[in-house]
DNA sequence: ATAACTTTGTGAATCATTTCACAAGCCTTG
DNA sequence: CAAGGCTTGTGAAATGATTCACAAAGTTAT
């Protein structure tokens, strides 16, 4: 299998919520005409992310939805149960442990961590908060592979190396700090300054031309 | 001046993070070698970058660190308060609320609101949770021209019409909703399952790369 | 069973972004 | 002030992603 364009990869993860979505209500087919023009992307482009996986749709008729979807998550690797810990009790990692999609995904979060003793112990969200300096111990006994990471900045690196050492593989950092991991290591960054100044950017020149996504 | 890919600002915006902190510390200058080593990139792309607004550098010597701030700032939009109303008074909300590096660039929250008839009125960080049924009236009062989106995915698009008319001219959405504006609209979309998705995908097609970022 | 119609799958072409490579310019040293 | 050492700025080349365009294959209607 020929390298996979991560843009690919999130318009996987678009086409099957709207497919599960068709599935619930009982639609049979879709062609990628339909799939396109909801998401703003060309019929063309779907073809052609779903062609690297295998030939899944009939032609003259489209796509088979339920059998497409299961196909989708088979390849994104939602079949299993992913172990998650949340690292940091703050607002954004509650967010997160709340979110539904989350669970509802196969990603299950077995340990939520933070540092200050005020929220060691305290139930929160079905979880009780635990000893940050219990992480490496827990993530090995739980077999974690995956942590989001809610903390400050100045702490993220120090924490990362010591995840990462006890086995973490992907981490999903909500901390605007610039994070290094070896290259066998996942590691996605959401920056909400970073989301925040391309909106400024694009109102500032919207002379020129108005983005979308 | 010709258009400048999204990919683009978002490296802006990394370089004036780390350039703000060079210049706290008293820094001078830095070499296109030293950002790019810093982030993963390379020099030559970080000459790039900066080169579609101007030329910054000096030749043999690297970046003025603090007047390169100034002008990534001017160039980002920074130069001016961004009048912020956030849509959606739950945890995502309030993490953004309580975000720092919100208020220090320039964006100020000047509403927040919620449909929930427990939490209209209350207290909630600086700000009392307003009726979304003012939402509208208040937009177009207090002038906001960005939005962030905290609501469930059913609502969000109706809400979203409703702002744009309000004179809401971008729009952070973090519900998982596809959605739609007119084209001189910017919208943002950060997704947490397609993140997490993106994640799972890696960590299960490892043999043939590992993703980083 | 045939014809007309629809839609996929995919090489080829286009468009966009990144990397290369080097001349030009500035600083420093002697 | 001339020579040597760095580092920028930028066309050109390379790489990557999207769009085009059409043959192949299935469906539906008669």
């Amino acid at each position: 299998m020929k390298r996979i364009a991560e843009s690919t990869v999130r318009r996987l993860s678009m086409y099957l919520r709207y497919l599960e979505e068709l599935d619930g209500r009982g639609q049979q087919t879709a062609s990628s005409d339909e799939l396109a023009t909801l998401f703003g992307t060309t019929p063309a482009q779907v073809r052609k992310d779903l062609s690297s996986f295998g030939s899944f749709g009939k032609r003259g008729l489209g796509y088979p939805v339920h059998e497409l979807s299961a196909q989708l998550r088979a390849i994104l690797g939602l079949g299993r149960e992913w172990r998650v810990v949340i690292i940091g009790a703050g607002k954004i990692g509650a967010a997160l442990a709340n979110y539904h999609g989350f669970h509802d995904r196969g990603f299950r979060v077995v340990g939520v961590y933070d540092n200050n003793p005020a929220k060691i112990g305290q139930k929160w969200s079905d979880e009780i908060v635990r000893d940050m300096a219990d992480l490496e111990r827990d993530v090995k006994r739980d077999d974690a592979l995956i942590a989001v990471l809610a903390i400050p900045a100045d702490d993220a690196q120090a924490v990362v190396d010591r995840i990462i050492q006890a086995g973490i593989r992907a981490i999903l950092n909500f901390s605007p700090a610039q994070l290094h991991v070896p290259s066998n290591i996942s590691l996605k960054t959401v920056n909400m300054a970073m989301e925040l100044e391309g909106l400024s950017f694009a109102l500032t020149n919207m002379a020129t031309d108005a983005g979308a996504a």
